[in-house]
Order: C-alpha cells, then sequence, then structure tokens
DNA sequence: GAGGTTTGAGAAATCGTTTACCCAGCACCC
DNA sequence: GGGTGCTGGGTAAACGATTTCTCAAACCTC
C-alpha cells in the first residue's frame, strides 16, 4: 500500500488556508452576519464598516462558496439550457448569446445537447434538476410528451420553442415562421419558379411540421398548386439534404427550386447539386433557414430565411428570469414572438432556361404581409 | 404594495411537498444516516434495509441535493471547459466529446467562450472558481500569463493544450502538430507545388507559432527554400481567410498552393477565390487543418489536417480525472499527445500548368516521418 | 453461558452561507 | 430624566446532505 498521506485534519486546515466568511469576519473584526450583509449589499449595513470588510475581501482575495449559498437560499443561479444538436451551427451561436446575457444576470448555464436522443433527453433532464436549476430552455423545436411531463411536474420554470404545454411556469417563444417563409416563396415565385421543393426536418418534430405548413400556405397563396410530393423529409443535417437531393433528382418531374427547413440541410443540397454537376442558381434555386453564419461563404452564398439567435436567447433568458422573479402564480407572458425575414445571397435566381438575358437583374423580394 | 404573499414557513412546508434525505428516512423507517449510506452504497448496510430504502426512494423518486452534497462533502462534480471560440464549429465538435465523457463519469460541465478576451476570460475563470470546479480544461490553444497565474494559485488541477506551465496539478496535451503539417507539405511538394503559402493564426497564440513552425521545417525538409513573406498572419475566422486571401492575390509572386491553421481560414479562402473566378484547386490547391465535419462538404471537398476532437476531449477528462483522484502531490501523467494527420480531399491538385493530362491520376501523400 | 468480536444503524458534528430574531446604544421628546 | 423609536450589528438556527463516533445486538468460541 502507498504511504498513507495523513489526511489533513480540521485544525491543521483552520491554521493554513481555510477562506471562508469566518476568516473575513475575524479579520475585519465584524461578524459573519456583517460580511453577509456587506457581500450582499444590504442597505443598513454602516458605509465605514463595509468599506472596511471590503479592503479585507480584495487583500484576502475571497468569493463566496456557491453551493453554499445555494443552499441555503435556495437559488443555485443556474439556468439549463437543452439543445438538439451542438454540432449544428446554428446552436453555438445560440448557447453563445443564451450565456452572454444570462451571466450579465449572475447566472450560470448548464448546456446539454441530445442529438434527437430521447434517452438523452431524459438524462439530460434529470441532470439539470439535480443541480437545482431555476429554469430550463428546451430549443430542441420539439419534444416528446412524457419527458415533458417530468420536468413540468417539478415546476421547474420552461421555455420552449413554437410549442409547449399551457400551464403556469412555461413560456413559449412562438417563431413566425410564415412571414419569412412567404417572403421566400413569393421571391421564387417572382423570379418564376414554379415547381418548388421543400425539404423539411423529420416529422416527429413540430417545428418541422410548420415550416412545412407554412411553406404549403405560401405556395397556395402564390396561385401555385400544392402537391404533396415535393415535400421530402430530411432530418436537419447536411447529410440529410444529400439524402434528399438524391431524391429530387431522381424525380422524374425536377423541381427548378428547394427550400430547406434550415442551413445545413442546404449546405447539404448545395453539395449534392455539385456533386451531380449541376449549377446554382442556374439549375436549381436554393433557399436555406436559419442564417447561419456561414451560410455568407457557402459556394455560391446562400438565400436563406434568417431567424435570429440572438433574439432567442434573449427572449428565452427574459422569460426564465421574469418567472424567477414573479411567484409561480402569476404568470408576465407567455408568448413571445421571433420574426423571420428572407435575406436574398446568390443561390436563388431565374428557373432554367427562363428569361436567360435578364439574369443580370435581381428582382427585390415582393415583400408583403 | 402588492397583496404580500405569506412566505412559506418551514412547518408549513414540511407538511407538503419538501423532498429530502428525512422524508425518505422516515418513510423507510430508517435513519438519515442509513439513507445516505444506502445512496452511496456503503458495503455495511443491511441488503432488506437498502431494498426497503431503494424501494421507498424509487416510489417518491426522490434524488439528492447536489448543492448539499458537494458543500459537505467538498467534491462538485463540475469540470470547466473554456474555449476560445464556440461558434468556431471544432469548438462544438469538441464540447460534445467532452460532455458525454465527462457525464460517463458522474460530472457535469460548464462550458465558456471567451471569443479571444483576456477581460471574458478573467471573468470566466472567476466564475468557474467560484462554483468550486474540480478542474478546468482550457481549451483554448493560448493563454496570457496573468491569468494563467490567477487559476494556477488556486490550485485547481489544470488541462492545456501545447503549451502551459510546469507544476503539479497541470497537464499539457502535446498535439503533434510537426506530424500533419509535414504530411501536407509533401503532398503538395509531391504534386509539383514549390510556392506554397501559410495563413497562420493570431501571432500571439502559441499554437498559431508552432503550426508556422512545424510548416516551415516541413518546407525545409522537402527542399523550398522558406520565405517569411509568404506567411500571412490570419486571426482562424472565415473573415481571416478572406482578408489573408486578399493579400495572397495582390501579391506579385503568387503561390500556387496555400495551407491554413484552421479549417475555417480555409473556408474563407475558398470563398474569396470563387468570389475572385478562380479555381480550386487548379488555380490554387488549398489545405486545411482540424477537419471539421464540414470540410467534408465544402466546394471542393477540402484536404485537410485532421486533429481528433474526440482524441482531445477524451484525453482532457482523463487527465483531470487523473488529477482528482490522485493527491495533487503525485502526478500521474503530464503529458498526453494527439496525433494528426493529413486527409486528402479535392481542394489540392497539380499547380496551374503543370501536367495538366495527368490531371486525373492523383498521387497518394507521400508518409513519411 | 461468559467474554470478545463483528455487524449495522443511529446521534451528532460539520460544510459555508443566509436570515430571522434579538438587543445595545443613541437621539428625541415630552 | 426616563420612556420610545430607530439603527445597525451580533447570535444562532436553518439549508440538505456526509461522515465520524458510538453503541446495541448478534454471533462466535471455548
Amino acid at each position: 500500500m502507498a504511504e498513507k498521506k495523513p489526511k489533513t485534519t480540521r485544525a491543521a486546515r483552520k491554521t493554513s488556508e481555510r477562506m471562508d466568511i469566518r476568516t473575513i469576519a475575524t479579520a475585519a473584526n465584524v461578524s459573519i452576519a456583517t460580511v453577509s450583509r456587506t457581500i450582499n449589499r444590504v442597505p443598513t449595513v454602516n458605509p465605514k464598516i463595509a468599506k472596511r470588510v471590503w479592503e479585507v475581501i480584495d487583500r484576502l482575495d475571497y468569493f463566496p462558496n456557491t453551493q453554499a449559498r445555494a443552499l441555503v437560499s435556495g437559488r443555485s443561479r443556474i439556468f439549463g439550457l437543452i439543445v438538439s444538436e451542438i454540432t449544428n451551427p446554428f446552436f453555438p451561436e445560440l448557447i453563445q448569446g443564451f450565456e452572454d446575457i444570462a451571466v450579465e444576470h449572475g447566472y450560470e448555464i448548464l448546456v446539454s445537447s441530445t442529438n434527437y436522443d430521447p434517452q438523452r433527453m431524459t438524462h439530460c433532464i434529470r441532470r439539470m434538476l439535480e443541480r437545482k436549476v431555476e429554469g430550463v430552455a428546451i430549443m430542441t423545436f420539439g419534444i416528446e410528451e412524457p419527458l415533458l411531463e417530468q420536468l413540468a411536474s417539478r415546476n421547474v420554470p420552461l421555455v420552449f420553442i413554437d410549442v409547449g404545454p399551457e400551464r403556469p411556469g412555461i413560456s413559449i417563444l412562438k417563431v413566425d415562421y410564415q412571414h419569412g417563409i412567404r417572403q421566400g416563396v413569393q421571391h421564387l415565385a417572382a423570379l418564376g419558379h414554379r415547381r418548388i421543393s421543400f425539404i423539411s426536418g423529420p416529422k416527429r418534430l413540430h417545428s418541422a411540421q410548420s415550416r412545412a405548413a407554412a411553406f404549403s400556405a405560401a405556395l397556395q397563396e402564390c396561385g401555385i398548386a400544392v402537391d404533396a410530393s415535393t415535400i421530402i423529409e430530411g432530418d436537419h443535417t447536411m447529410e440529410g439534404g444529400i439524402a434528399a437531393t438524391e431524391k429530387l433528382l431522381a424525380a422524374k418531374n425536377r423541381p427548378t427550386a428547394v427550400m430547406c427547413s434550415n442551413d445545413m440541410t442546404a449546405i447539404g443540397v448545395l453539395h449534392k447539386l455539385y456533386r451531380a454537376g449541376l449549377r446554382v442558381p442556374d439549375d436549381l434555386s436554393v433557399i436555406g433557414f436559419d442564417d447561419i453564419h456561414i451560410a455568407q461563404v457557402t459556394i455560391p452564398p446562400l438565400t436563406t430565411i434568417q431567424m435570429s439567435r440572438f433574439d432567442i436567447a434573449r427572449a428565452a433568458v427574459t422569460a426564465l428570469r421574469n418567472h424567477v422573479a414573479h411567484s409561480s402564480d402569476s404568470h408576465p407572458q407567455r408568448e413571445y414572438n421571433i420574426e423571420t425575414s428572407l435575406i436574398v445571397r446568390e443561390s436563388t435566381g431565374f428557373p432554367h432556361g427562363a428569361m436567360t438575358d435578364l439574369r443580370k437583374t435581381r428582382p427585390k423580394p415582393a415583400i408583403k404581409r
């Protein structure tokens, strides 16, 4: 057996470098209560004493133990953030915003990525509950019902995107897919496209359905017949985009434009078209969704529908903080709106063969609400 | 003043739905010590009693309060992870791996992104210390000295990439840039390239210097004269890649190939070349570094030097766990090696004008160590 | 069956804070 | 001058676990 290091005894630690509120109290010659009050900026403490305490704190470079604080105050000052796929660039951009805003308000965040796996999701939720998070933002664009129960029953404040149960303590970020998607479809229609496909996300996700529905509605508005076969199921990944494009190219009546449920899918599409020797937008126009950062540098740069990560992040943190602040009975605001809008770049153009000579003049997207 | 809701008293909470170890103890008709022992699988508990306790725990769906646990045991079971830029796809892939492995061992992780800002880094470190992390992985490929002191002085176990102070409790992940970069340069040389540029990361980062140095060394090995002006400073972003390419194209003696310090830079380069009407690899060969997921679908797919995020993540967690397990005096392993190797895709080819007719046959990269 | 050794469970101290409660001064006013 | 308020700081009880003692009961052994 290895030489057993004598376990540091309390006494020994005390004399050496134990750093707690007591140390500060002794050094500043006040009670621990006063130190605590000073740190928490309770206004009744005498400014002179406060100054003395702060000096000691600075000198000894002390900071309070968050665990102990959380234990007694019942407030962990942690928010959970659950995303579906951290490797999809949309989410890191969201996480960044969420972190910045949360930290600004003194919160720490616990991020988890579920990879669309319900099992992981369960585990995730459990871990967050154990850490006593004060709220969870579930940014997965869809969640299974039973899991939701698990969370809701603990009555932790929650924020969802798109859809969630009607219950106190739960907020929804309503994304206005309609607006952006309509702009996109109108943009394509104005260019002369009539055969437009849509590559959706996984059908079981509510958000995927919403986007597909918005697409169909927009088509109809433009007087284009809706054909269910033009909607292909993808999975929000590049690989899904590639697979969907293969199906698209195999169809007997190829579309002249394709709209994707997210940018990663569109990137897959772009790649597959390049592989197939087809040119974008000459042979096929492509529209993405999200406007992730790299959409600016794809080849060609991607026309896409923007949904602001920062807006989502801010709304999510705001919603959670509101729930924490107000008691659980009064719910201040249940829904928050998130806008979407078309960003025209270079992956969209006139359909093949149409008005070739006019190709240089790109019409502005028809914006109508 | 709004109607003041009477604050829930201890007694009231007790009767309603307070859920702690005491509740379980009462329900199982044992003492709280026994419940604690059962949960922590102390072998001296009578199996019969343990079973009874577990049943109650399951029935009431109880789980221990992590804060309280951490407070008394002194172990938070949290690791910190600091990355430089969460929006660079390299890092989410790293985070994913880190999270998976950490969770596997019962750890939670606190992620923070510094965006290369020392101020943010300071704040980050502070937050992690407050949360009493048991170790921090600093995956920023470079850190300012003073900040480092702040961390090291608290003697929290640390893991760095590439370089870090020689001290107990600190491990280094040594990336073998040399190997991959040499493969890349040899690959280019074999294709017939003689004028090869390098777009580095920010000069102040140690890793950027290492990569640039490895590049120069490899050039020399291939008998190509090293010209300092061919090394252009980038900043590890797409925008930096674009800017660097502009400089490259403006040079009087244009290179026929360019190697980049990371894939995001390479993506910027690809974009700028597309904009300039140049073709890859016909007009210019491009090599990236990292092999992030989207490198497979760039146009053309990117030849790059792979560095496994998963290997890094695993090594980092392993190192931290080792430090936690062993007392701080015995340091089990200080260095961990990370391999790199060339992945040939389609962004590299013969230099412009050379052996046009042979273009279809792509030589295998010369691998030599 | 007495004495000694295990075995297993309970009591209580502790982790580092917050906060309710209490009390010593001091100013004020009749 | 002695009640009466205030003010501001100290004392001690939580918060919800872990862990060290301690000790009763059970089990041997001779």
